[in-house]
DNA sequence: CCTCATAGGCACCAAAAGGTGTGTACTTGC
DNA sequence: GCAAGTACACACCTTTTGGTGCCTATGAGG
């Protein structure tokens, strides 16, 4: 019989690592600024421009996590006044692929979204007026 | 010359609709309970088993959310016990491949992710101790 | 001289995410 | 007929997330 030591590692089981894995990546944040890094590597400034609505914090704070977790890695090249890049690690060009397939699907599907909301919204107003 | 109306939707610009689209589904949960559907259809208290970790009010609150956005249909049997279940629409079918993608993706590369994180802190504590 | 850009740190506060417990409306078991 | 179990929704409260403003030091440009 197989061993019961190696129970496959699953995204749905929370106390896998593979869970922690997915944690990293499933955000606004880290997806944008992952794909952005895929785009070409970039300095926090030109990341700031690119990523629309991040704050300096979040920005930096997103970073370090993925630096932190091996995704990207960033070179400090020790200069006044400061110059840091930021680029995609190998293995987190391993992850590109799917992280652009997903803006693409947003950027193609969102006007099926929008149309669903509305008719959504519309219902749910129909039913309160005659509940 | 092409026209100024039509700024190619972009998940980067905060004001475009696919930004809304990519929020949606960025996310722990989103994201779990969409690959979970792709599986199978499912009820509530399956989908509570399969996802592990998620609290009852969460998966209904991300269930409705996706099911405003057309992406999940709810099928109401209208009958006591309640007997509901859920399944993927044809929209949220074509975002399962990239999902599923993205689980494989976390359930190959994490033991990389535990190794990069624990060397990144090492280093972190070694400069701590020399200042 | 004064301001801006560069890459951050730090503190404070508002907003949102999320967990726990309760309620409903019906079943089955005793 | 009453207790317990099921499938779901909802209200309350805590924790996390995220935004804003102010700070560093330096060199460039007005």
């Amino acid at each position: 019989m197989a061993k019961r030591s190696k129970p496959e590692p699953s995204v749905f089981d929370e106390t896998c690592s593979a869970r922690h894995a997915l944690e990293l990546i499933a955000g606004k944040w880290p997806m944008l600024i992952l794909s952005a890094l895929a785009e070409s590597p970039m300095r926090h400034g030109a990341l700031m421009r690119r990523v629309g609505g991040v704050s300096q914090k979040m920005l930096t704070q997103t970073l370090r996590d993925l630096e932190r977790n091996g995704l990207i890695t960033r070179q400090d090249h020790q200069c006044v006044p400061p110059h840091v890049e930021y680029e995609l690690s190998a293995l987190g060009g391993t992850l590109a692929g799917a992280l652009i397939e997903l803006d693409r699907w947003a950027e193609h599907n969102f006007p099926q979204l929008d149309a669903a909301r509305e008719r959504f919204d519309a219902a749910q107003r129909r039913s309160k007026r005659r509940p």
